[in-house]
DNA sequence: AATTTCCCATTTTGTCCCGTTTTGTCCCAT
DNA sequence: ATGGGACAAAACGGGACAAAATGGGAAATT
């Protein structure tokens, strides 16, 4: 809670596909949320990796009422379910990245681990490069974030 | 709180790209927010450093429920985590520019660093004037900004 | 005197590798 | 069909080494 997750570093995978979370965020994850993490991806472009507490928190609004019989709803978890798995960072400060979805993000030796305040996410370092210098931040998008993200200062 | 960070300050990048932060700035700075900073590109024209916990606050309130997962808000925390890290002013006064930040940004040797009122952006000097000489305020820009100002004022 | 610059030593972090364990798969005998 | 044995593949754990970040002393500059 107290921890953000920010900026980014790139890392390798080793032999087995697993990869040493930077230690700035592994420190923060463990703080505040313990070993336990879920690991999916929301399209195949990149993988998602929450601290399970944050998971479940995300995931569980679904279970609320008959929320999950919405179509999108259910599209949704059935996606993140069926990629997704619950891991734990091991006595190294490593996490293994399953096969399939390395395969699909296409993971492979160098790797790039970003923050994203509550979350983590990883990219093939090209694709990640490629996607930002091929679609900048637009004045529409600073628009858009400006209305989105307005609560300045509620205090 | 207290403190603006007002006007601009040209200082040179040191060999291994760490710059002196301007004394007024970093005192500024540290009394009000610590010596945690964050330091990224929105575009990559110039480079933003922001209070760590003035970014928290901004880039905390995509955290609140599902709002992480709007493309433009993904698209923004993605871009700018990748591009940013967290840095903290050294017992001498300095932090490191990183090295992509300083090359798309064109950084080197004399810099500019300018005081917005709640975060620094630091320039190549030429490319600032250059900006500033090509793309002056026009009537449209000031009745929008006399539009969207004063809502910044409720108490 | 105070600040900047240079540089080196220490510590921290990341990488590679190998041995062990677990899991999964295939095939055969009952 | 089904249980089990044997093999192969993937996962896991930890030691040793390499690389990089960090901090600060001391000379140089103002």
């Amino acid at each position: 809670m107290g921890n953000f997750l920010l900026g980014s570093y790139s890392v390798r995978l080793d032999k087995g596909g697993r990869i040493k979370i930077p230690e700035k965020f592994r420190i923060a994850l463990e703080e505040d949320h313990g070993k336990e993490l879920f690991i999916t991806s929301l399209t195949d472009e990149s993988v998602q990796v929450y601290p399970l507490s944050v998971w479940e928190e995300l995931s569980g609004v679904s279970g609320e009422g008959a929320l999950h019989l919405q179509p999108t709803v259910r599209k949704f978890m059935l996606r993140v379910n069926r990629k997704g798995s619950q891991v734990r960072i091991d006595s190294k400060g490593r996490i293994l990245i399953n096969q399939t979805l390395r395969e699909k993000a296409k993971l492979e030796d160098e790797v790039e681990v970003i923050g994203l305040s509550n979350h983590l996410e990883i990219w093939n370092k090209n694709k990640l490069d490629g996607t930002l210098e091929e679609r900048p931040l637009t004045n529409e998008d600073f628009e858009k974030i400006a209305e989105l993200m307005p609560r300045g200062k509620p205090k």
